[in-house]
DNA sequence: CATGAATGAGCATTCATTCAT
DNA sequence: AATGAATGAATGCTCATTCAT
C-alpha cells in the first residue's frame, strides 16, 4: 500500500500518489517485499517486544536481507510505526464495514465488541503488537504521530454520538470518552487473553463469552434492574 | 576476568543489604536508600520509558553511585519489578481503606474510579510508570510475576461480587471481567490524560468529569432509560 | 549467492566498456559518461572527502545509475586513482607547454609558482582533491601506484637541473629535493586558501601576491651567485 | 594533562583546573589509561589511516575494553583531535625551546628544519600522522579547530618577523606565508621519507642531508643582502 | 556498605558492490 | 550498455553490570 521506491530515503508516508512508477514495464519492487517485512516485524515484535526485537531476525524471518529493511524503512522506530498505521488502516477498515452492517447503535456496540476481540483471537501478534507495543510507545506516537488510531476511536465515537442524536442512548456522556473507555476495556481484556489465554482455555477466558459480557456492561450497566 | 551473563533477565529477588527489609521497622541501611533510587525510578522510568531509561541517570538522581543500585536490586528489570510492587502495595492499602468506607457496591464502584484518577493526577510519574511501563512489561511480568496488581483486581472483584451477592448489582456478570474491564477503561483514560492532559486543561479532559461519567457508565450502562 | 569480497582493496585496472581508452581517438561510449562520472567525482571527493563520500552520489551527480560507475571503474579506490591520474595528466601537459614557453630556469620556476596556484584558484574542487585526498591517500598511492605525481616533480627537477647546468642555478642542492620542497610549499599556501580562502579575500591571502613572494623565496635563494 | 574524569561525558578540552578532584585520597585514574590509549591511537592510525583504523583495534593495542576509551573521548573524532593537541602541544614546546636556545633568525631556521625532520626520523608514527592525517582531516579540523597548529605556524612566523626587524632577513616577505611555505617543505620532504625512507636508505633521502640543503635554500633565500 | 572506573557483549545502520533484467 | 534493488559484512558506540578499593 505505501508505495515505496527504494534507496529514496524511504520517508514514512512516502504513499507516491501516481502509481506505476516507471515508463510501463516491470515493477521490480513486485516481490512484495514490504509486505515481507511487515509480516515479519508484527511476528518478531509480538514475540520479543520491541526493544528486544533484533532487525536482524526481522530481516531473516522475512527473508531478506538485513540492509533491504532499509530500503523500505527508516529505521527500527519507523518500521514499528508504519506497522501500526498498516494494520490499524485495516483494522478501520473492518471497523467502518461492521458499523455500516449494523443499524441501531446498540448493535454497533456490540459489534466492536465481537469485533475486537475476534481479531485478538484469529490474529495474536497483531494484536499483542497493538495492545503492548502500542501502548508502550504511546506518549510519542499514539495521538500525536497516530492518526490512525485517533480514526479508530472516532469511529467509535460517532457510532455512539449517532446513538445519542436518535435517542437511543443517553446523552449525558462524552462520547470521546465513551469510545475510549469501551477500547481500554476491551484492550485490557484482550491483554488477558494474551497472556494467559492460550494456555489456560478455561470458561472464563473464552472470549466470545467476553464479547457478550462486555456488551451487557456497556449497554445496561453494572446496576441490577428489577424487571426491564 | 569480568565476570558477564548480560543481557538474559536476571531472576528476580532482591536483597536488600539490611537484610530483612519491609516485616519489622529496622531497616539499618544509610538513610533509605533504597527509598531514595525507588523514587528515583519512578521518575526516570516515567520520563524516559523504562528502556530508555539508563541505570546510571536513576543512581544520578537518587543520588547514589551507579553500582550502589546492584546492592539493593539485582538488576534493572528487578528494579522495575519491585517498583511495582512496591507502588501497587500502596495503592492497594489505599484501595482496601476506600472499599471499606463505602457501604453499597455502587458507590464502592464510583470509589474505585474516581481514587484511581485522583492518584493519576496526584502523582503523573507513579502513574505513567503503571500505565505505560506496567504493560509494557505486562508479558513476562504482570499477574506472572505481579501478585499485587491480581491483588487489585481481586480487590475490585471481591467488592462487585459482593454487590451481586447483595442483590444490588446484577448477578450474571462475572466479576474478574468486570474488574478488568474497569481497570482497562481507567488505565486507558488515564494514559489520554496522561499524554496530552497537562497541557490541555480543557473540560473534556478533565479528570474529575472523566470519573463521573465512568461511574455513570458502568452503574448504569449506555443504553437511554425512558424514565428511571 | 551473492559473491562478495568486500572491503579488499580492489587492485587497479578500469576497464571501460568501450575497451582502449586513452590511447586513439576512439571512444564509443554513450556519450562520455566516463568524463562526467570523473567531473562529478571530483565535485564530491573535495566536498565530502573521499572516505565520506558515496558512491551513489557520485552516480546521481554524474546522471547515471550506481552500477553504471563500475563499467568505467573497478572499485571506489580506482576511482579516485584513475581521477588523480587523468587530473595530473592534464596538469602535466600545462606545466610542460609552460615550461617549454620559458628560457631561464629562473622564469621557468616563477611559471610553475603561478601556473599552480592559478590553477588553485581557477579550479578549486580539483585542487581540493590533489591537495587533501592525494596526501590522504599517499601512503600506499602516491609514488607507489601515482605515477603522474613522479612525473610531475621529475619536470620541475628537470627545469632545474638544466638551470644548474646552465650555471644559472647553484649547482649544490638536490633538484629532486628541490622540487619536493617547492611542490610542498606551494600545496601548503594553497591548502590554507583553499580552507579560508574564499572567505577572507584579504590581500595577505591572494594568490598572486603568494606567487610572487614564493618566487623570490625559492629564486633568490637558488640563484647562482657569481661573487658572494 | 587532560584531566578527565571518566563516565562524565568526556569533553574534550576539559582539562580541570584544580586538579586533585576528590578528596583526597587515590585517584584511579592513575593507570595512565589515557595516555596509553593515545599511544596507541598514533600507532594504528598511522599505520592504517583514520578511517581504515578500528576502535577495537586501538583498544586492543592500548590494553583497555572498548569502551574504556568512551570514558576518555568522545568519539573516534574526537580521539584524532585530541591526539592532534596533545602531540602539537609536545611539538611547540619542544619549538620554543629550540628557538630559545638560539640567538640569530638564520639559526632558528635552521634548527626549525632540522628539529622537525628529526621528530620525523624519530618518531614515525607521530609524524605520520601529523603529516597525512592531520592535512586529511584539515578542512574541518586544522586553524579552525585546531589552535596547537596555529600555534606552530606562529611560533617560526615570529621567528622570521624578528629576524625582519633586525635587519637579519630581508623585510618584503610576509612571514606567514613564508612559515607555512616552510612548514609546506618540510612536511613534503617528511612525506617523501615516510613512504619510502625506512625501505631505500640511500643517501638522497636521507633526513639530515635534507635539512642541511632546506637550510641553504631558505635562508639563501631569506637572508638580507646588503650589497647585490 | 559504598563507590565509580572498567568492562565487553550486543546492535542498528551504512554503503560498496553485484547481477538479474 | 545501463540500471538500481538487493545484499550483508563491517563497526562505532552504549550501557547494564561487576569488583577492587
Amino acid at each position: 500500500m505505501n508505495n515505496h521506491s527504494p534507496r529514496k530515503k524511504a520517508s514514512r508516508s512516502a504513499k507516491s500518489p501516481g502509481a506505476g512508477k516507471r515508463a510501463s514495464a516491470a515493477e521490480p519492487n513486485g516481490s512484495g517485499k514490504r509486505e515481507r517485512i511487515l509480516d515479519a516485524a508484527v511476528r518478531v515484535f509480538a514475540q520479543e517486544g520491541f526493544y528486544n526485537a533484533k532487525v536482524s531476525q526481522i530481516a531473516h524471518v522475512a527473508g531478506v536481507a538485513d540492509g533491504t529493511i532499509y530500503l523500505y524503512f527508516k529505521s527500527k522506530d519507523d518500521l514499528l510505526i508504519s506497522l501500526f498505521e498498516d494494520r490499524m488502516e485495516r483494522v478501520n477498515d473492518n471497523l467502518r464495514a461492521a458499523l455500516a452492517a449494523e443499524t441501531s447503535a446498540c448493535d454497533r456496540l456490540r459489534r466492536v465488541v465481537r469485533l475486537h476481540l475476534e481479531l485478538v483471537e484469529s490474529n495474536r501478534p497483531m494484536a499483542e503488537v497493538i495492545s503492548v507495543e502500542l501502548r508502550q510507545s504511546s506518549k510519542f506516537i499514539r495521538e500525536y504521530a497516530n492518526p490512525k488510531f485517533a480514526e479508530f476511536l472516532r469511529l467509535i465515537a460517532g457510532a455512539i454520538a449517532e446513538g445519542q442524536e436518535a435517542g437511543e442512548l443517553r446523552p449525558d456522556l462524552d462520547p470521546q470518552l465513551l469510545a475510549r473507555s469501551l477500547f481500554g476495556a476491551l484492550d485490557e481484556i484482550a491483554l488477558a487473553w494474551l497472556v494467559k489465554g492460550p494456555k489456560h482455555t478455561n470458561d472464563k477466558m473464552d472470549l466470545s463469552h467476553a464479547a457478550k459480557q462486555l456488551g451487557h456492561l456497556f449497554i445496561d450497566g453494572l446496576k441490577a434492574r428489577p424487571k426491564e
